[in-house]
DNA sequence: ACTTAATTTCGAAAAATATGGAAATAACAT
DNA sequence: ATGTTATTTCCATATTTTTCGAAATTAAGT
């Protein structure tokens, strides 16, 4: 992973609003949540939700996909798997943290 | 790890010259390194670095110690730990992404 | 075609961030 | 005390982000 694009999406992430959305989609599991349950959830104008969608979407942390009008909303794994890969490495690249990284896998 | 500090350690990583800053502190290991060491390597202008530096340092990811009139940074392991687990939680909370944190602790 | 529901784009204002020169401070050496 | 080096604070500016109402768009359903 380049450092520029994770930079990207630790810029997404690192937005409480967005962070709290990222969590409601990987609440929501692989049937993910269509843009208005989002917004019933988040309690926030639509366009501004949008907004934020978009950023997420744009850095790979998130999937669209379309059913009819509804649009459905999936957190990405793989985009966040990556992302956790890139600093793990950063941040172990010297040290010490491996065992807390394990404990995040139990 | 509430959901706020979260996302202020994630916008600090989220800038690319901040990135860049933690990546060479956690390089440079336990010794740490003093912030004119980085400022070498990152040739921008003090007053910047200095910002940035406090951004870091502010949400818990970087500590300094003085040593006479040198600063000496060190990434801080703990803090990005928490970080990680925090993502690897809200990540995994319902899936399939364990295998692939896994991997990056090879 | 017309209507309805869902979502995005436009446009604009407020707030926050990023940047860096110049002055101030800190810590020590002489 | 004065000088020197290292770093931060002050200040101002440019840019980016955040926010959201209103209008536009998309995709059915009738």
């Amino acid at each position: 992973m380049k450092l520029e694009k994770a930079a990207a999406q630790l810029e997404a992430l690192g937005n409480p609003t967005r962070l709290q959305l990222y969590r409601i989609l990987v609440r929501a599991g692989d049937d993910g949540l269509a843009v208005g349950s989002v917004q019933g959830k988040l309690d926030i104008p639509s366009s501004t939700l949008s907004h934020h969608l978009k950023r997420l979407v744009d850095t790979g942390l998130v999937t669209q996909e379309r059913q009819a009008t509804t649009l459905i909303c999936r957190a990405n794994y793989p985009g966040m798997n990556a992302l956790i890969g890139y600093l793990a490495d950063e941040c172990c690249a010297d040290a010490v943290c491996a065992p807390a990284v394990g404990k995040a896998l139990v």
